[in-house]
DNA sequence: ATGAAAGCGCTAACAT
DNA sequence: ATGTTAGCGCTTTCAT
C-alpha cells in the first residue's frame, strides 16, 4: 500500500494536519518541522492521493482535452503543449479522441466532465448550443473556434491565407484552387474568409473546389478538381490535404512546382520531410496548446474572468519547395 | 452544484446505501424501490463523483498510457486503440509523453501511479529494475517490451524482419544496410537479432549503420553512410527514419528504387501518401493497444493471471514503390 | 505553531 | 430488504 497523510505524520511525530500544512508550504509551520516532515514525506515516498484531496477541495487537478483524431499530425503538437504545461502546473491530463464524430465528442465531454477541473476542446465540432451548455457546468477553452462568451484559443487563419495568397499572386499565379476542410470546421470558414478577401484584394481569381473531409484522400480528389479548373496553384485546407493534392499530381505526371504550386496549411513535422517538401502555413501548435492550459487555469482561479477571453497567434508562411512561378500563360 | 447520493436518496425517500445498491443493480433491492430510485436520480441528473467511490474501492477506472513521443506517427494508432477499448469498459484514460527521456518517464509514472488502477508502458526506455519496481506497486502492461514477470504487448519483430530481408533477397540485393534504432529501445534489438538471423540465412550481407535516435535526420545521415558502404537496399529502424534515407538519397539523386531500395517499419499513415511510397512492416497498432487494455484489466480483475502474459501479434511486410530489382552488379 | 475533529461523496460491513 | 455506522485520505475549521 502507498503511505498516506497519517504515515508521514507518525514517522515525523506530527499531526496530519501538520503535514498536510507543511507540505502546501504554508507560512504556518516551523521550518524545522516542515524540514522534518518534508524528509519523512521523501523517505516514506509519500504522495498525497488527488482523489482524497479533490474531495475536500473540489478540485480534481485533472483537466480533460478533446481532439477529433490524433491520427492528424496536426494535434500531437498541441496535446505535447497541453501536456507540457498541465504537468508544470500539477495538472493531469485526460485525453480524448473524438473520431471526427460530433455525437460521441458530446458523449464523451459530458463524461470527461465529471472528473476534471477544466476542459480544453480542440477543433471542437459541436454545436454552438452544446458548447454554451457544457460550458456552462464547467470552465470550457475552445481551440481553433469561436463562440461568444467562450474563451478561445485561436491562430490568425486569416493572416495565414493573407500571406499564403500574397505569395502565390508574387510568383505570378493569377488562378488558385483551395480545397476547403468540413463545413463545421471554424477554421475552415475562417480559411476561407482569409482566402476571398486576400484574393480579391491581389487581383487574383479563388476556385472553390469544395468541402474536403481533412485527410489524404481528399487532396488526391481535390487535384483532379484543380486541374479541370485549369488553376496553377492550389491551396490545401491543411498539410494532410495537400499530400494529397502533391501525391496525386505526381501521379498524373504533373510537375510541382512547375506547372502547378501547392500550398498546405498546420506546417506539420511531414510538410518538411517529403519531396517535394511542402511551402505551408505554421500555425504555433505547442505553444497554443500552452496558451490554452494558461487561459483554463486563469479561468479557474478567477471566476471573473469569465469566458469571453479569445487570443489570436500568430501564423507564418512557411515557403520551401512546392511551390514556384507560375507557368508561362 | 450536482446532485449528490444523500439528495437522491432523500428525493425517493429511502437510505443512501439503498440508492448505492440501486444504482449498482443489486438483487437486494425490490423492483418498485430501485424503480424509485432509479426515477429519482434521473430527475436529478445525478452522475455518482467517481474519486469518491474510488476513494472508497480502491478502484478509479481510470488507466494511465505513456509513451515517448506522439509526435512519432507511430503511437498516435497505439493511443487509440487504448482509448477505445478503455471507454468501452467505462474507463477514462491519462496519456502521457515523456518526450523519449527516460528520466522524465520514471517520474511520470510514479506521479500518474496514484491516480489510475493500472498503467501502459509503450516503448519504455526505463530501466528493467525500475519497471520491475513500478510493476510491484501497481498493474503495468508494456508494449514493445519484454521484461520477465510483466504483462507485455509485442508484435513479431524478427518475423517482419525476416520477412523484409526475404523480400529484398528475393530481388537480388547482395547488401543490405540497417539504421538501428535507440540502443535502450528493446524493439531495436528485436529487430536487429531478426535481421541477423534471416540475412545470414539467406547468405545476405548486413551492413549494420549504427544506432540512431528514431527521426528523420538520423535517415539523412544514414542514407550517406548506406552509400558509402555500397549497399543496394537500406532498412530503417522506422518509417520516419525511412522517410529520412528516401529524403536523402532523392537530395543526391539516387533513384529509389531503382539504384537503392528503400525499407521502414510500423506503416506510419504517411508511408503510403509519400513518394515514392515506402514499403514497409505494418505493425498492428490499435489492436496492440486494444489488447494491453484487455491484459491489463484482466489482470486486474483477476490478481491470479500474473504478470508473465506475453502476448505477440503478427506483423505484415507491405510492398509500396520504394523496393525493386537489385541493379546489376 | 500545532492538534483534534469534522466532513467531502461514496460503499461495505454490520445491524435490523 | 433496508437502515445505520464506519471509514477511504485528505483539508480545514476550530481549539489550544
Amino acid at each position: 500500500m502507498a503511505a498516506t497523510i497519517r504515515d508521514v505524520a507518525r514517522a515525523a511525530g506530527v499531526s496530519p494536519s501538520t503535514v498536510s500544512r507543511a507540505l502546501a508550504l504554508s507560512e504556518l509551520v516551523t521550518a524545522t518541522t516542515r524540514d522534518r516532515v518534508l524528509q519523512a514525506a521523501r523517505e516514506l515516498g509519500y504522495e498525497p492521493n488527488r482523489a482524497a484531496r479533490g474531495l475536500v477541495t473540489g478540485r480534481t487537478h485533472n483537466l480533460g482535452l478533446i481532439v477529433p483524431d490524433l491520427a492528424n499530425p496536426f494535434f500531437p503538437g498541441i496535446v505535447k503543449g497541453v501536456q507540457a504545461r498541465a504537468h508544470d502546473a500539477d495538472h493531469a491530463v485526460f485525453v480524448a479522441d473524438t473520431d471526427e464524430d460530433a455525437v460521441a465528442e458530446v458523449k464523451l465531454a459530458r463524461t470527461l466532465a465529471k472528473q476534471v477541473d477544466g476542459m480544453i476542446l480542440c477543433s471542437t465540432r459541436m454545436g454552438d448550443a452544446e458548447l454554451r451548455a457544457l460550458a456552462a457546468d464547467i470552465a470550457v477553452v475552445v481551440m481553433n473556434r469561436r463562440v461568444d462568451g467562450i474563451a478561445a484559443i485561436n491562430v490568425d487563419n486569416v493572416g495565414g491565407m493573407r500571406q499564403a495568397a500574397g505569395h502565390l499572386a508574387a510568383l505570378g499565379h493569377r488562378r488558385i484552387g483551395y480545397a476547403a476542410g468540413p463545413s463545421n470546421a471554424w477554421a475552415s470558414q475562417q480559411r476561407l474568409d482569409g482566402l476571398r478577401g486576400a484574393t480579391a484584394g491581389l487581383g487574383v481569381e479563388l476556385v472553390e473546389l469544395g468541402n474536403f473531409a481533412p485527410v489524404f484522400a481528399s487532396g488526391v480528389a481535390a487535384a483532379d478538381l484543380a486541374l479541370a479548373a485549369g488553376t496553377t496553384a492550389v491551396i490545401g485546407y491543411n498539410d494532410v490535404v495537400a499530400l494529397g493534392l502533391l501525391s496525386r499530381l505526381s501521379g498524373r505526371g504533373v510537375a510541382v512546382p512547375d506547372r502547378v504550386s501547392v500550398v498546405g496549411c498546420d506546417d506539420i513535422a511531414l510538410s518538411a520531410m517529403c519531396s517535394p517538401s511542402l511551402t505551408t502555413i505554421a500555425l504555433p501548435q505547442e505553444r497554443a496548446g500552452r496558451a490554452a492550459v494558461d487561459l483554463l487555469l486563469s479561468l479557474l482561479n478567477d471566476r471573473a474572468a469569465g469566458g469571453g477571453v479569445a487570443l489570436e497567434l500568430e501564423t507564418q508562411l512557411v515557403v520551401r519547395a512546392s511551390t514556384g512561378p507560375a507557368p508561362d500563360g
